[in-house]
DNA sequence: ACTACTATGCTACCTAAGTAGCTGCAAAAC
DNA sequence: GTTTTGCAGCTACTTAGGTAGCATAGTAGT
């Protein structure tokens, strides 16, 4: 999103950041603080999520990491978001005034381009997520959520590798049984090993014949 | 998006624009052509959907009307965007080169605030629909579907009234099997009227009655 | 070392929604 | 008028996924 800079207008921008230290499994709850204030992190990883005002169930919409920004459509619009966040791990974030913001981007209409295009990224994501909720199956959703956070050098799984089912439950819009049931079986052909908190992909190859497979199902 | 716009400012902006007649049930699969073209609805509807690539079932995202634009998501950061565009009457469109409308974009900052606030409202729109498809059944949806479309005057329902069962069920991610079923029960109580390509809702109150009770099964 | 908590693994059960297939009507096309 | 097509309405069947409940095993705190 501020990609484009130079060194000097990125630090005459900063001077308006301050950091901020959020403890893990915190939640912040205060939804002003997000129509005046604009987010970075820079380490740590927070969920952005909605509850069902009756089941009481969550669905995590984005799970925010380093270089992600937050509150978006704040920015956008100035409107109330009516999303919560949750801290997984503890974490850093640089923190500028909204009203700041907006000034910088006016001054610099370069920087909109930027931001548009950021912008852009995160709906077409929003979007791509429908097909997946509407045709697929839990397996496939499953299968896709851990292909997308496989490092691509080191091809181990990140990001997600150690949240409890209950979590995984929550990214793909399923509950913790059903998850577990999956998971089991992925384990039982080898294409994975699991522990407490812990999920590790054994073989990628597998993991891509087992998606094949389900796309067949599906036809 | 263009409002807050003076007269003058208007008249000079639609100098740029030409407008196209598009024939019913046409489709627009030329998606070149939107990376380089912007559209805003007079007349008509244009439903904007995408295709899974196996089951080749449809989704409707949006149904676009009089004032809806098109391709927010192109115009955002000039991407080809992956979904189709169907007429579902003989629609009418003002055209412009997304060029052009880049480059009053860029002479009329304070347009951009109007432009952002458009995209935002468009977010959560897209958004909020998350929600509806992980936790609530279908009968609600479709419940929530003709709420949304009742015009709060005349207490008509608009927009989707003519639309054939298929068109519904893609709507609110179901199938047209299914979506009958639930409107058949609806039309057993005495909720609505069905007829040939025609929905008409007879009693609002017993609408809001059958939310009620589909909220508490959820529970 | 004891307690409390949280996560996993598993069983058995239930049901909403998807599927397939058919009839018959109504409008459009010829 | 006749034919063709598209849509509504309905039945019977299947199944994936949600639900409830419990046993067990790590982990953390004191």
């Amino acid at each position: 999103m501020f990609s484009g800079l130079s060194e000097s207008e990125w630090l005459e921008l900063l001077k308006d950041f301050h950091e901020e230290k959020w403890q893990k499994n915190s939640c912040i709850i205060n939804h002003q603080k997000f129509l005046f204030h604009f987010y970075i992190i820079t380490a740590g990883r927070i969920k952005m999520y909605n509850v069902d005002e009756f089941s009481e169930k969550e669905h995590t919409l984005f799970l925010l990491k380093k270089g992600d920004v937050f509150d978006l459509f704040c920015l956008l619009d100035g409107i109330k978001h009516q999303v919560f966040y949750e801290c997984l791990d503890n974490t850093k974030v640089l923190a500028i005034s909204m009203e700041k913001l907006r000034e910088w981007l006016d001054k610099n209409v370069k920087q909109y381009h930027h931001f548009l295009s950021y912008t852009g990224k995160m709906m077409r994501s929003l979007e791509s997520n429908f097909p997946q909720l509407i045709f697929t199956n839990i397996t496939t959703r499953l299968l896709k959520l851990l292909l997308e956070n496989i490092n691509q050098q080191s091809h181990k799984l990140e990001h997600i590798n150690d949240l409890p089912n209950k979590e995984i439950a929550n990214l793909i819009g399923s509950t913790r049984a059903v998850v577990n049931r999956h998971l089991q079986l992925l384990k039982q052909n080898g294409t994975i090993h699991i522990a407490r908190n812990q999920l590790e992909v054994k073989d990628i190859s597998l993991l891509l014949k087992e998606l094949e497979k389900q796309n067949g199902i599906q036809k």
